[in-house]
DNA sequence: TATGAATGAGACTTCATTCAT
DNA sequence: TATGAATGAAGTCTCATTCAT
């Protein structure tokens, strides 16, 4: 019946907000975006208002708006910016030259860990906003997608070389063992942090992996030291690593 | 919980609520619960009311607070009541004597999906509430390591009976397991009901389940007979059992 | 993308708000319409809002949700009050029997100006509303239907009889003669309120009125004795009711 | 003018911005009129926000304050520009000479339809900011005087040549039958839009104005003939001229 | 002349919970 | 036990206008 709302549902098929153009704006900007970082970290996304974001950021609250449509669509480009740098960790040290599948896989699932317990307050926020927005939901099932993408494709290819077992379906165990290792992740680091212990969970999480997808797991205290370059930040509150 | 949620739960913290005395009492109490779970399955825990549950119950706004603390309590009294409902479906008929393990554990984990699936609406309710409040988020960790705890002491059993690898730490299998086969119940339920499959799924899961604690899958369509009773309610909205 | 305006957009389908069932509630709902009224026809539509109406019903802000579901219904209710008045005002007293027929369209003519003149701030205001809202823009829009249909059904009544030029389209004559009755209260009462003349516009507006249609009009100061009773309300700011 | 509105204006009050000196600045004006134009039009004067001109026009958002002190003064200049081509529509054709009044008249009353119906999306927002503005009110009621005293003396000079009822006084003929034309041009053209028909509303208003002020009115097609070349735009979204 | 960032008051609305009856 | 009215803090978002560059 309103017009203001008839106006909003106009509006909100209109262009997305320009980027900055001077450097001041880009200030600003940035300041937002750090501040609500912060406190996304702090009290999730639900507990978080745009309020507090500008006001952590000093500006006015209006000027929140001139750079962003919405409190989920600066959070959704912090989570993108969270991804960027979550490949980043765990691409950044590419495995040896003709190391085993086994090292590969460790490797990766260190990473993930590594990266996820770097980032664990920011991951806990975007697991309670997938579930309040479909948005952001949206976002985060993007991502699964490109990742089970990757692995099921590598998981057929170590399949055609004859490392996997054949009677694994490339397509489930991506899924499954994507659940696995993600939800692990969740769990141990944010759930369960006091008690988390990097290395340990790494490996446990490994043997299982390759078992499950039929690939021999050799593994010794030796061959890890590849991995130890790891720990790129101080680990979040809570979230401590243990013998990294 | 909501910073402001969680202050005003601090501000009361009166006595809890004596259950009801009269029969009329006991009945409307059951009616608040039938709405609430109607609606949380509907409207998630976030987007339901009291309001809507009181309305919809046909009682005064006022009276659930007759028989509730809090949305939160009937929130989790609800899932408590799922869980009772959880373990009933799981354990309703028992492995046939002398099953093999893998029977054993496929089985078990046709059951959790089923049972997820039975509930999947509640389920995601549960997921969403126990990122939002922590009294929540406690009701799910309690289920989780009970489950965790019968699972570690089973793996351990069969490691000592030398039906699983050795190499394998009962406690972190039983936990990283249990997260994927409960991950993937949510993914592939909630997430993306469309597409699911109980039947091939749990197949898939307890191909790699039995793979990664070193116990042979052996499965042929015949040995799957004793799986086929499970279905005991029509599927939940957007949630497909095929090929069940 | 954000829950909160789906929430919203689903709601907006719910049932409307109930009536009050206690006296109590009774009183609070009248005392809002009332203060409604007051701040609409001081400010009009657009400049009032819904806190200074709670405010001035001594009610917190949210309690006027508990009756209204927005600034437009408690609008819309408020107008449709104002039009069964309206009508009160205009038949109150029946034409004399046997009363010519310029007599009975002075008659009306002078109601409808001294319910306009009674209520001529909220008139304004829903002038001034339907141009911002669609939904009151429909409440005036079926009014003005209804007073239409009934005058196109007078006239063509008045034309079988032979009072009335028979080359007059009562359709049109009705909508056109409607539109020049209406317009011309609301430009001399609200827009021209200081040199307003009830009685003398009452007049020359029904001498056009009756020319237009080819009544014979026929007028002198005897006749209009009977027309004398309208005056009801003390004249509202700024709309004098002279040589009333 | 809404309090907030006001009060500004109030605040600032001082000089009114000189005219642009440069060709370029002369080309940023137009521009920013042409947008507002369109966007007054599309949107109404409420909905159209400062921002959304400044950017149509492709200029920043301060720009639009080195031409026009506000909304409203550029509202009311687009208005402005509008009465011209208003009068220039409906003059542009004088009668023939030796017209009869009825045809003088009914050649006026659908020079103003149609004039009204080329630009009946910006007469629909006229009304509406006329509700909000004080001052966009007064550029109305200036126009309409300018209108009335030209009317009232032409009433009169007929009424002296024998023309026109002696009973009629010329002022308020001239108003109420302002009102009149102008009411139904905008309840046929602005609210009524699909039924309008240009021809037949001009013929009928005709009869009626004619009938109310004394005047035979003969018609019959062969007279209309000089009435056909009024029609100059295509008609505007929503107002189809008929019959034309 | 132009820019575009910044302002901040103010609007509407929701809802868990308390309280008087 | 039941009622339903009342609360009021909190939240999101808009926009005309000013200002520093």
């Amino acid at each position: 019946m309103s017009n203001q709302t008839e106006r909003r549902a106009r509006q909100a098929a209109s262009q997305p907000i320009a980027p900055p153009v001077t450097a001041r704006g880009a200030r600003t900007r940035a300041a937002l975006k750090r501040s609500g970082r912060n406190l996304f970290e702090k009290h999730g996304f639900q507990d978080t208002s745009v309020n507090q974001i500008s006001t952590r950021a000093r500006v006015a609250h209006g000027t929140f708006y001139t750079y962003f449509d919405s409190k989920e669509q600066i959070f959704g480009e912090i989570i993108h910016d969270l991804f960027m740098e979550f490949n980043r960790v765990m691409t950044e040290q590419p495995p040896a030259e003709g190391a085993s599948l086994s090292h590969r896989i460790e490797r990766a699932n260190r990473g993930y860990l590594t990266a996820y317990c770097d980032n664990a307050r920011l991951m806990a926020a975007l697991e309670q906003a997938a579930t309040l927005s479909t948005g952001l939901a949206e976002i985060r099932r993007a991502t699964r997608v490109g990742w089970i993408v990757r692995n099921t494709a590598a998981i057929a290819r170590w399949q055609e070389r004859g490392d996997v077992d054949e009677h694994i379906d490339p397509r489930y165990a991506a899924e499954i063992l994507g659940c696995m290792v993600d939800r692990t992740a969740y769990v141990s680091i944010v759930l369960e942090a006091s008690s988390f212990d990097l290395e340990e969970t790494s490996r446990q999480l490994t043997r299982l992996y390759c078992n499950a997808i039929g690939i021999t797991y050799f593994r010794d205290v030796t061959s890890m030291r590849d991995g130890l370059a790891y720990a790129t930040k101080p680990p979040q509150r809570g979230a401590s690593r243990r013998a990294t």
